[in-house]
DNA sequence: CTGTTAGCGCGTTCAC
DNA sequence: GTGAACGCGCTAACAG
């Protein structure tokens, strides 16, 4: 590997020289920068970023950890970081908590020996997540992601989860429904969840749609949408409306659907939440509520730009507004494809 | 930040001593080896992997760079070696491609610049990726995953995809199916599907399946799935298995026999390919052949160890064996779960 | 504008 | 067994 000496003595000119021409940080004589040009391009040379790291302190490289990142929505998520970073020639060093607070402490760790400008945490778990991510934001800003640790004077950006619930509701009210039944997970699972319960009572009792059985709460997945159809069978009367907690759910309660011979949507329409991967290949493809990962992505490298630039004042709490995205599950093909 | 020399100020030790005890290198008075520990603790010191790295030459640190981090398939693959990289106190710098081959190139280098030990690829295309990863392979030992560039000289560990057709069709042979037709996206998509092709025909000749149709061409998809299926209903002579190509395409294939009124498995049975996710979700759950990821990782880590003692013989190249999950699509409820 | 010099924080000789 | 001194490759400060 060629080193800036190299190419400074091949142009024939100082090693500080060479610096300059390659970082751009001063003006340079035109005629010496092509002559460094030229000897870097012969040479293949290429900047050492440990060396240039050491000297600077500071690196272009911030630190992302996530609980999972084998998970569709993490890889979304680190994907969003990772295209923005790099347009702004920033580096993402990724951290995997592999679903174990230790492992993800340790993680968090090794990102800041490895001087990371910042840090974009997705903490595992509000509660047990705390001590690590408290210590790390003592060390480098940091902004969390989704799930917050409970502490005031950390940065957090996620998703309003709320409003994504009341976007359901209205379009449900829209469609004239008015015997709705929230199937989700029970409430414990995660705060996202409890989030949309919570505003789905809210929504339920002061909204457009009134009439609303009683939330059935299980544990989030296939098996469970299709027994809440089953009991909802039993009871023998139907609403005209199935609202899920999440996707998985929503497949579940599609299936248990066919199979009690109800048409989606014209006898009920059913609606998911998180549109990852799933709602779209659903027969029929499910009308969900999808997350503005691009958005929060932004959102979060901007704030840590900001907070560089000692723009740090308070911690910011920022929650952005999900979108609805209709698709055959709540309105028949002829009148389909819209997204707002 | 405490540096090395806070430590060894407070300890009341030389820098080098301090050195020693951190990494063992060599053997300290039990006391001063305390003493350190106890100063280290105190200040809560963390070494400086830059400056570490800078000095050793090495830096502990292996690059995966892949297609897409958004795909669930190459989340899934750097997740698996996150971990293995993980406990063995190595870390994974990532870079991705975005879809882009000249993005992928600028991914690939930003890594050589921080020094990687190792580059664990995953080309995005085995044409236009071929100049960046052999100038790559140049600086550092690499191993391509997936995929190769068809460069004899540098290490490929990929799945068997011949072997895993032919799981499927020894199954389909196992349930006495004589009549299967492969519906797949045109082979020009992949050098996967191709393979998968080959072998499908190759099988269907010389396996102990016999009675083959031609296979059908389409871009894989829910939607070329579903269309598929209605050609095979106009030609009224319905086959009693169907082999996709990809788990998506068989999804709308599942999807078109239940709008034709066919069931599965009792009339007719279905398989997809590449376990990832959708064939657990369908209904019925799909048969589908599942790609040893956390082998293809361990391997690749394997091999990129190796080749760093020294053991760098050959270039290898390397075929995993994938394995068969057999869902509801081909064996009805009562026989199923097995998986081999 | 350009060159010389001094460290960034570490690991590693070489003397003791 | 321990310490002092050097240098990894680079940028920032200071002269010229």
């Amino acid at each position: 590997m060629a080193t800036m000496r190299d190419v400074a003595e091949r142009a024939g000119v100082s090693l500080a020289t060479v610096s300059r021409v390659l970082s751009g940080s001063r003006r340079v004589q035109p005629e010496l920068v092509e002559r460094v040009r030229q000897a870097s391009d012969d040479l293949g040379y290429r900047r050492n970023l440990l060396a240039r790291g050491l000297r600077r302190r500071h690196t272009d490289t911030i630190g992302v950890v996530v609980p999972q990142a084998g998970d569709l929505r993490h890889a979304r998520l680190v994907q969003a970081l990772s295209r923005t970073l790099h347009d702004r020639g920033e580096t993402l060093l990724m951290g995997d908590g592999h679903g174990n607070v230790e492992v993800e402490a340790e993680a968090l760790w090794r990102l800041i020996d490895r001087s990371v400008d910042g840090m974009i945490i997705v903490p595992l778990d509000s509660e047990r997540s705390g001590p690590a991510v408290r210590a790390i934001a003592e060390q480098v800003h940091v902004v969390q992601v989704e799930r917050g640790v409970g502490a005031a004077d950390i940065d957090l950006v996620a998703v309003d989860e709320a409003a994504g619930m009341r976007l359901v509701l209205d379009h449900l009210a829209d469609l004239d429904r008015e015997r709705t039944v929230f199937v989700t997970g029970s409430h414990v699972e995660s705060e996202g969840a409890s989030e949309r319960l919570a505003a789905y009572r809210e929504g339920a009792a002061t909204g457009r749609t009134r009439a609303v059985v009683t939330p059935m709460l299980g544990i989030s997945g296939l098996a469970w949408g299709r027994e809440a159809v089953g009991r909802l069978a039993i009871s023998r009367r139907w609403p005209d409306a199935i609202v899920c907690g999440d996707d998985l759910t929503a497949l579940g309660v599609l299936d248990g659907l066919r199979a009690a011979g109800l048409q989606v949507p014209d006898d009920i329409v059913v609606t998911g939440f998180d549109d990852v991967g799933l709602a779209e290949v659903s027969s029929p493809p499910l009308t969900t509520v999808r997350r503005p990962l691009g958005q929060v992505a932004d959102a979060a490298i901007e704030r840590l730009d900001g907070a560089r630039r000692g723009e740090s004042d308070a911690a910011v709490g920022w929650r952005l507004p999900p979108s609805l995205v209709v698709r055959e599950s709540t309105v028949a093909p002829a009148a389909e494809g819209s997204t707002r």
